[in-house]
DNA sequence: AACTATTAATAAAG
DNA sequence: TCTTTATTAATAGTT
C-alpha cells in the first residue's frame, strides 16, 4: 500500500512477515480503538501471532463481547440443537462454564465415592445422605417398573387362562377326536410384555415367565 | 483523518456517525482480513453496532479463537485457582463443552434419583450399584474418621490417665493434707481432637468428650 | 526504529 | 447507501 502496492498474500520472508504485522498490528488496534470511541460501539479484537502471542482489545470488556458474540451465535443455531438447556449467568462465558463444568465434575465423583479426602465428617453426612436418598428413589423406580411388568404378566395370564379355559371346552364339545390344537402353542417361547417393558426385562432380575396353565 | 482532520471522540450527530461506523466497519475489517492473510495469523474481531447487531470476522474460526483467548486468559488466572484440570477433548470449544456439561447435568440428576423416567431396568440396575458403590465408599470414609477420631481419643485418654495417676501420687507424697485434686476431674470439659478433626466432629454423632484433669 | 514516497482510508459533500 | 474529492493516515521499502 505504498512505496510500492503489495499483493495481499502471505509475506515469505519471515523477517519481513513479522515487521509488517508489528507495523499493521499496531495500525488495526489503532483503528478499533478509533472506530469504538468515535461510534460508541463494542469492540473486541483477538489477534494470535504465529509464534501462538497473544494480542487483544476490546473498548469494554472482552468477556462480555465474546459472551454476546456466543449468545448471538447459539441463538442462530438453537434452532435445532438445543444443547444446553440448564445453561446460565456466568456459564455464558466460556470462563464461567468450565468451571462450573469442573464443579459439576467434582459432585459426580464424590456422590460416587471419590476424592472423599479434604471433606469433613458434617459433609461426609450430608453426601451419604444425598446419596442415599438418590439411591432409594432409583431402587423405588425399579420396584415400580417390577411392578408393573408382575402385573401386566397377570393380566395377561388371566386372559390366557381364560382363552384357553374356552379353546378347551369347545374342542371337547366340537371335535370329539381330540383338540386339533394343543394348548402348548400358548406355552412358551413368546414374550407377554408389553413392547415399553421388553428391555427392561432383559437384565432384570424377575425371571418371570408365564407358562400357560396346561404343560401337558 | 480526510478534508479536515477529525477528533477521535463520540461523533455526536447520530446520522454521521451511521455513515462514519458503516465505513470504517468496512474499513477495520478489510485490516483484519489483509492482516490475516499477508502474516497469517489467526484473528477474531467482533463488533455490536449501536442497535446491537453483530458484525464479526475471523480468518480461521470464531469459536476457536475465542477458546484460545480464554485459555490464555484462564492460563494466567490459573496460578491460583485450578478450575480446568479435567477439560479435554471437544470441550476445548464452547459447543462442545455445554454439551459435556448437559450431559454431567444429567449424570448427577440421576444418580441423585431425578430424571429416571426414560431409563430402561438395565440401566436402572446399573445405577444402582453405581450408587450402592458410592454410598459403600462414602460410609466407609466415615467409619474410617470415625475409628481414627476414636483412637486418637484413646490415646490421649490413656496418656491424660497416666498423667492423672503420676499427679495423684506425686501430690499425696508432697502434700500430706490430700489430694487437692480428684482424679474425678478428667471427665469433661475440653475437646481433646486433633486440630484435623475439629470440624468433622461438629456434626458427627460421637459426641466423646474429654475434659482436663484441672477444672480450674 | 526512523524516514519518506506512495498508496489507502476516509470526511464531507452530492 | 453509493460516489466523488480533497486531504490525512497508514505503511512498504529503504536506511
Amino acid at each position: 500500500m505504498v512505496r510500492t502496492k503489495i499483493e495481499i498474500k502471505k509475506i515469505d520472508n519471515l523477517t519481513a512477515r513479522q515487521v509488517t504485522f508489528s507495523k499493521r498490528r499496531r495500525g488495526l488496534f489503532k483503528k478499533a480503538q478509533e472506530l469504538s470511541t468515535l461510534c460508541d460501539v463494542d469492540i473486541g479484537l483477538i489477534v494470535f501471532s504465529a509464534t501462538g502471542k497473544l494480542c487483544h482489545y476490546s473498548n469494554s470488556n472482552m468477556e462480555e463481547v465474546i459472551t454476546r458474540h456466543s449468545m448471538h451465535i447459539e441463538k442462530v443455531e438453537c434452532v435445532e440443537h438445543q444443547p444446553s438447556p440448564s445453561l446460565q449467568r456466568e456459564s455464558i462465558t466460556y470462563a464461567g462454564l468450565a468451571k462450573e463444568f469442573t464443579e459439576k465434575s467434582r459432585e459426580l465423583r464424590q456422590l460416587n465415592g471419590e476424592d472423599l479426602q479434604e471433606l469433613g465428617m458434617a459433609e461426609l453426612i450430608k453426601l451419604e445422605k444425598m446419596v442415599e436418598g438418590g439411591l432409594s428413589r432409583i431402587m423405588r423406580k425399579k420396584g415400580d417398573i417390577l411392578l408393573s411388568e408382575i402385573n401386566a404378566l397377570k393380566k395377561k395370564e388371566a386372559k390366557l387362562m381364560e382363552e384357553n379355559a374356552q379353546l378347551k371346552q369347545r374342542s371337547e364339545i366340537g371335535v370329539q377326536g381330540g383338540p386339533p390344537y394343543s394348548s402348548e402353542s400358548v406355552t412358551n417361547g413368546c414374550c407377554l410384555f408389553p413392547d415399553k417393558l421388553q428391555d427392561h426385562y432383559k437384565s432384570s432380575d424377575t425371571s418371570l415367565k408365564l407358562g400357560l396353565p396346561f404343560p401337558d
